[in-house]
DNA sequence: AAAGTATTTTAGTCTTGCCTAAATTTTTTG
DNA sequence: CAAAAAATTTAGGCAAGACTAAAATACTTT
């Protein structure tokens, strides 16, 4: 009696996976946020997933969640869908890259194992989506991902952009205007020790830019 | 308070759409039919359909119901999406035309009206789908279809295919290989008073085809 | 026109996934 | 280390959309 996967399970599923990513387990107020949904909600979903047969995640009271194989499989398929779809997108309909993600986000529940090896197909087998972020392979593996934030470069540094965080439209339009995007060179002019700021020199560009903390703890490259 | 139109109301409607299409008003069996749904649980839609601010069904009880307005609208709106992203599979990914039914009645509901522009755009307006069936148009106004069934035709008679019935993914498949498709234009040789039989000369075909009345229903001809 | 059949509606339940309010547990702080 | 604060869980509810069984209505047939 394998649990069926729902729209909203995939959902806590892909969150999760995200979470976990950085930090260990993830925290029921966490998800709750990331979902929009009251944490007593959550928790009561933790549960439902936890006793799901197979479990799909791993759950103690208070101690937060971390997805089982089973679990990372079902986000993996979902992040699959929604990372080449937003490639889909832009290829085929023109889409700019600060607005695919809310579309993506309802289609990936919904197309077929057919229509992902399709796009797959048409697209070549991408590695990475518009914003850099690596997609998961056809066989549900996660790749990877050895790239820094651009925050952690000093003065004289040199590196290439690699992703950056996909979630605000504003940024993302921001940056592609200063043209710090995917596989761009990049190299620190200064670096200040106060405040952080990054004086960039982005390939390509007459002038240098700077930048704040919020923005180079979202850009992410690799030397 | 506008009712929220739900993707399950949106199915209801769109079958509503096109129950009334044939006969009057759509009946609450048929309607269960068409949506594998209980006959009990079609009549609880009704019934909230008919009373929602605006409504979007007329129903009088053990009448069946027409759509309102506001209701055909929202039917438009949901076949104008289904019918240009079967139009969008065939053309960017390569789907044949039995294949795309099912993927449309699950995109139909969850794209944007964006994703809806973008796909008209890239197809060049079309105003059919890949089944002949015809586009609403952007206003959602559904063009009048001047068709009629191939078997209305008699010996001597000369037409061309203008739509084929595409819920059976088998008989699409059939009448690919015979050439029976849209634009094609075709004669019949002999009408069978007894069994109903057409004998079909398919243009650009060598040999002709004798076909039943299930087929020759599903098939829809101008002259 | 009465009886039988088919259709439709009512009544009562169930599951999913969410909510709020109140309790409980954990973490932080003075 | 005890009190305050924050995080999490429990308890009780609700709405949507489905189901089954039983009742009511409408249509057919004799
Ligand atoms: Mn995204
Ligand atoms: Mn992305
Ligand atoms: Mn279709
Ligand atoms: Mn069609």
């Amino acid at each position: 009696m394998t649990e069926t996967i729902t729209q909203s399970i995939q959902d806590y599923l892909k969150h999760i996976y995200e979470l976990n990513e950085n930090g260990g387990s993830a925290s029921t107020n966490d998800i709750a946020a990331r979902l929009n949904i009251a944490p007593a909600s959550v928790t009561g979903m933790l549960q439902k997933l936890s006793n799901a047969k197979p479990p799909l995640v791993i759950y103690k009271k208070h101690q937060g969640v971390t997805l089982t194989k089973n679990g990372e499989k079902a986000a993996l398929e979902v992040i699959r869908h929604h990372r080449l779809l937003e490639s889909f997108l832009v290829n085929t309909l023109g889409y700019s890259w600060d607005e695919v993600h809310l579309e993506a986000d309802k289609l990936e529940h919904v197309i077929s194992e057919d229509f992902e090896a399709r796009m797959a197909e048409a697209l070549g087998h991408p590695t990475r989506d518009p914003h850099g972020e690596l997609i998961p392979t056809a066989d549900l593996t996660m790749p990877l991902d050895k790239s820094r934030p651009l925050a952690s470069l000093r003065t004289d540094e040199t590196a290439t952009v690699k992703r950056v965080s996909d979630d605000d439209p504003a940024l993302l339009r921001h940056l592609h205007e200063i043209g710090v995007i995917p596989e761009v060179k990049v190299t620190v002019k200064n670096y200040s020790e106060f405040d952080g700021n990054i004086t960039l020199q982005v390939a390509g560009r007459k002038s240098n830019v700077v930048l704040g903390t919020v923005i180079t703890n979202q850009v992410f490259i690799e030397k």
